[in-house]
DNA sequence: CTGAAAGCGCTTACAG
DNA sequence: CTGAAAGCGCTTACAG
């Protein structure tokens, strides 16, 4: 009696040599089996109220808390989703983490988080993956097919993020680019623009290569004159290719499609700042993504905002479901962006 | 023979029924001990080179990864360390974020990533912390003097990243904020400015507090006219504290000393947009941090730059060096920042 | 250098 | 509802 008071008082030392308190040590000062510990931490285990009771407070006691790793190696579930991210892919990157982690917190579900310098780094990092035991995968990252079907081999979930995968079948969710893109367009043309730069993103990045022909296709036969510039997605390659087409173009466009809001940013600045080009009306800029930068004062772009809230929620229920019943086929979640009208651009 | 062959065929189909190798089919499959192939996969063990290329063939074969998670259970080390992180703190989350993982994986050791909405989960957040066994803690985000000290209880390696605790002992990396922002102040002062708007951020926050001491304690004496607005690190407040201090203001200031880039940029933006203000020449504008955008040509903003790199080499160093030697003694460590000049204000 | 064996802290049939 | 027991996939003394 007189041990347990002193366990009372002091919740963490209660447990000799500081070693954390396991569901045996659990058990005996419950005076209960440990099987009835391990029930009393299980949702909708079969449990007697007294039971559970004297549990708990054995438990609060002795600060125990279930041994996450144990639990992960006996039940086959570690409750740990890993997410792959290509750094800087865009200014939404530390929002889409947060919503992540909301979503997935709700579930129990922790993040283990790889950022990844360079696609090329995705498979050092699945190799890391795969030792991790996790239950699914959601990956803002490109995938080569061996790597799509290393995941199925494994039979770990895996539910891609604005990534897009037109011959294979994987599960992913992502904004409609090129329907975006083509709104976003359309709008332009209609307000009488008719010389074009479309600035694109990396080559090899599919999301980009989405956007920019959604503006392309829209544009061909529409248009006076067309180029595309090929940019990177960064800040300052957007503003050597909008001074390039400004100084050297062939021709003097009156809107430029840039296919992010950061590229759209940079050509915004180097038009005012070098020259002296009054937006909207001589020419206008339009963005994509509808990140926080793009409201700020200075910018107000126009632009297709990605409806980050419902993406996210949908790639984490597609996940869910799919760590639950691994058998569901794959899907593919298609969300419009919403069109913001800022200052940067007119659109009828 | 012929099994061993479909097998190397086919890696993964290797094992039937579709589940992971483990070290026993390994060990069956190499003709050795269970330990032999545990042994294999820990650097440094003793093992003679035939077995081990025995072992790292029938591996390969299967597939094989030693799991992860039955390893921490053993051993007591999961190689998995959180990282929690208050959430758009500033612009250098996702840089940060990633640096941190590139340094971890060099150590082989993954991020559990967990985000804070705001500081009061941090209690809700290290429940879940506690239950994954991590190896230790990085924290960009503010402890109460309780929750130290249950990480200390845990004997948990704890490095705080930018987070001031000058009461207790803990470890933590910091950037010298107090003498980034009066070093800043001063060469505002060496060019003659005297009429100062301290913006500072979040009350709650250490960080801005040290900014804004470091600034004011400065001014005090030198400067004829200080005054303080309360911000909260965001753009948009900025912009409106900004106007009320240009049309409401006791006096007209000259130099803006904004305790983060988001709200100089804001500043900049409102002093340039609505009061058609000349900066630097009517009016300086200085911020703190050193985020990227600050360097776009719209912005060009003087401010303090953190070294990220060497900051988040020294907490990653931190915590491994504690997760090694528990009983090393508690550390901070403080980084000065880098005076950037660039067009916003000019310092002498 | 090698293998047999114990054990990390749980979950989950199984029998009562 | 409850407890005894097996087992998840490893690491690590221990004896050879």
């Amino acid at each position: 009696m007189d041990k347990q008071m002193t366990a009372k008082a002091h919740p963490l030392t209660a447990m000799p040599d500081g070693k954390r308190a396991t569901s045996y040590d659990v058990a005996r000062f419950a005076g209960v089996s440990q099987s009835a510990v391990s029930r009393c931490f299980k949702p909708g285990a079969s449990i007697s109220a007294k039971t559970r009771v004297k549990v708990e407070q054995a438990a609060a006691t002795l600060g125990y808390q279930p041994n996450a790793i144990a639990r992960g190696l006996i039940s086959g579930r570690s409750n740990i989703v890993a997410v792959l991210i290509t750094e800087l892919t865009n200014l939404n990157y530390p929002q889409v983490l947060s919503k992540l982690h909301r979503k997935f917190s709700e579930c129990d579900i922790r993040i283990l988080l790889f950022t990844l310098d360079n696609e090329s780094d995705v498979d050092t990092v699945l190799d890391k993956v795969w030792q991790y035991q996790v239950d699914g995968i959601i990956a803002a990252a490109q995938f080569t097919e061996a790597q799509i079907n290393a995941c199925k081999e494994r039979a770990i979930p895996l539910v891609f993020y604005n990534r897009i995968y037109p011959q294979s079948t994987v599960s992913s969710v992502c904004c409609d680019h090129r329907e975006g893109e083509r709104a976003l367009v359309e709008g332009l043309l209609n307000q009488g623009r008719r010389a074009f730069a479309v600035m694109s993103g990396p080559v090899d990045s599919a999301v980009s290569a989405a956007r920019t022909q959604g503006a392309v296709d829209r544009l061909k036969g529409s248009a006076t004159h067309i180029v595309e510039l090929e940019g990177d997605y960064s800040y300052w390659l957007a503003c050597s290719l909008t001074r390039q087409m400004m100084t050297h173009g062939e021709f003097k466009p009156d809107a430029f499609v840039c296919t992010n809001d950061i590229m759209a940013m940079g050509c915004l600045d180097t038009l005012r700042t070098e020259y002296q080009v009054a937006v909207p009306s001589d020419i206008a800029v339009v963005g994509f993504d509808g990140v926080e930068a793009a409201t700020w004062l200075n910018y107000d772009l126009t632009t297709v905002v990605q409806p980050l809230e419902r993406m996210v929620q949908a790639a984490v229920n597609m996940l869910l479901e799919r760590i639950d019943a691994p058998e569901l086929p794959a899907e593919k979640r298609l969300f419009s962006g919403d069109i913001r009208q800022g200052s940067s651009a007119v659109l009828l």
